[in-house]
DNA sequence: TTGATTTGTTTAATTCCTGAACTTATGGTC
DNA sequence: GACCATAAGTTCAGGAATTAAACAAATCAA
């Protein structure tokens, strides 16, 4: 366990990059004298080390930055079959994948992490040693401590303990997430996201998912919550949704609804790329289906504009283009739809993202908790 | 200035209400032998005192709580004309008040202020000596110092440093903040909000405000805009909104919007009480103006419920009534449109304030740079 | 070569906090 | 009423984190 300079450092160096202990010190409002400590402790440990020297006026500065060997952590999704399992440094990068069978027991589910671990570290000897968390990434509601899945409907669990079952059966510190969070956790640690305080990121798949970042934590709601956009009404009197009420964003603008409006009006497309296809063509129940997801999409991002400020709207996607009519729309729809002095002022990112994203974004939730503490706090 | 641990025991205090050493300790993460030191500096300081004495098993415990008279803090309200001013207590207690004329001058403002304060201090020959700090509310946008009016279109200011202007005339720390946001760290300091680290205060009179209070800290957005939800579109395509869109909830739910539309109908109501009454009687353009006023804000506070899952939502107005068929419309709609699982959840509270809600939401700035230190950290 | 300049380290002093022993004030029990 | 159990709060020595100030190191500029 770090002090919690320590994990300041690390945050400050997370979020700013690469740089000198003078300048670190200044940013953390401590002296040089401690700086120099600091930082030597966490050379020692093997989590920071000196890069380049930069030259200026005076003696050079020598830049320290992440070791990205200094600490491993493992990411798990029960969100696929088989599920994920990614070994990643501080920097996000994948050094090894495994997959494991996706279980709903938790026992079962613990055991086949604790069977595919020794082939994820295989070939690394000081990996065991350096491996520092376990994150698991999985759809449903998770407490604040990052412990027990509250509920989960695709799992069937209520209240499942499963950080400390993995813990004590791997003996590895464990966090588990919910999906959407997790990816907003590897946006602000691994991604574009590093020196942004206030964000929200949307990840676009079959569903829709948001989560926060409020300064520079995230931010889970009172009950774990916060972020649930899917199912914010946006077309009042819409279709009936699963959830039970009716023109939930999830109706309309997820990717799962967009092909079942394509599949409804007849047409024989696939995936969204198809569509922008037909759209661009001239096919006018595409072009309809189109506008219509991506203004209920930017209506929503409108809201979140104007309700939360945030420095930044990261959309993620694994599927689907934001190039397109959907994206078109989706943007216009939302500078329209905000404060005309705030129109332009956030920016809205749209960032395709590999398979791995949800291991990976499992992965940072550990690097988090190493990196920064606990997220109650 | 006061160190992070007496801030952190006031704020604590503030939010637990009266509490033992003990007691205070265990929440604060500290030993005994720290929490007796601390306390001890803080009643000689005059901030805290000792009030009753716990009778249980062992030696009783003495219970600390703020001392009323530890400290006060002096608020102006720049939203009305005369401008409110008032002094206060630890509690919000409001012990006296003053008026002076509004202007837009800073500079005349920071005189007013000057001249108005020895008549508002008269009598008390401690106050001058203990008054903490000056808050100023006012209709804007402003930096997280709380020491710039970024803008204020009420005011025609843009890039005003009005908290060191009147810093410089007085000599006591000063500090501005808009005027949801005065509300809503009233609430949190004052109110029914203090035990509570997630909620949105939506303050409902002529026009709509709202500020969100987010792990226990006023959160104010990238721009200073969060919260702005008078201006998110409930009604697309709708009536145009002074601010350059359509449909904006302020222009179907505001105190101003409803008296419009009820004299647009030809009503001869002057206030929402009167427009409840016809509206009991029958009369049809009556209940569609308190239907159409209150889907919109429920709606608007669903989607609050649904982007943020605070875990309170409070409803601080002035004027009007939340009993009749506006508040009845505005909460099934708040209800009907959260996930099914969450209605419920979130106490919907509606607060009737005095006249002084704005003037004392400004003392309760200072009070919480104070008692809770800059909000920037 | 010398001085200016800035980085980073060392050292002693200081602040804040903890653990352990202690004092104080009560209730309960014989 | 004497005595003990119990819990609150205080005192005090020691330890961890931090600072200021002096110092050493590494470069540029004249």
């Amino acid at each position: 366990m770090l002090t919690s300079s320590q994990q300041q450092l690390l945050r400050v160096i997370g979020q700013s990059g690469p740089s000198s202990r003078t300048v670190l010190a200044a940013s953390m409002g401590l002296s040089k004298a401690a700086m120099s400590g600091i930082a030597r402790d966490l050379i020692s440990l093997g989590v920071l080390h000196e890069t380049e020297t930069v030259q200026g006026q005076g003696r050079p500065s020598i830049l320290l930055d992440l070791h990205p060997e200094g600490a491993f952590f493992v990411g798990i999704s029960l969100l696929e079959d088989p599920a994920p399992m990614v070994l990643s440094d501080f920097n996000g990068n994948i050094l090894a994948r495994q997959t494991m069978p996706l279980s709903r027991d938790p026992d079962v589910i613990a055991g086949l992490i604790a069977d595919t671990l020794p082939k994820l570290l295989a070939g690394r000897k000081d990996a065991k040693q350096k491996l520092q968390g376990i994150g698991v990434a999985l759809s449903g509601f998770v407490d604040e401590r990052q412990a027990n899945c509250v509920q989960s409907t695709l799992l069937g669990w209520q209240d499942v303990p499963l950080a400390n079952i993995i813990r004590r059966k791997c003996g590895i510190d464990t966090f588990i997430e919910n999906d959407a969070k997790a990816v907003a956790v590897s946006e602000k640690l691994f991604g574009s996201a590093r020196d942004v305080q206030n964000f929200s990121v949307v990840s676009f798949d079959d569903g829709i998912g948001c989560a926060h970042f409020i300064g520079g934590k995230l931010y889970r709601g009172n009950h774990g919550g916060a972020g649930e956009i899917a199912h914010c009404t946006i077309e009042p009197g819409g279709a009936p949704c699963r959830c039970g009420k009716r023109g939930c964003l999830d109706t309309v603008a997820s990717l799962r609804a967009i092909k079942e409006m394509a599949k409804a009006e007849g047409l024989s497309c696939h995936s969204i790329e198809d569509l922008e296809t037909e759209a661009a063509l001239g096919n006018a129940a595409a072009v309809r289906i189109l506008h219509r997801a991506g203004n209920a999409l930017g209506l929503a991002i409108a809201h979140l504009i104007q309700f939360n400020d945030p420095g930044m709207i990261l959309i993620a996607h694994v599927e689907g283009r934001f190039d397109g009519l959907f994206g078109t729309v989706m943007r216009q729809t939302a500078e329209a739809n905000v404060l005309p002095r705030y129109a332009g002022q956030t920016p809205i990112r749209t960032h395709r993202v590999d398979g791995d994203v949800w291991a990976r974004g499992a992965a940072s939730i550990a690097a988090h908790n190493f990196l920064i503490g606990p997220n109650a706090n």
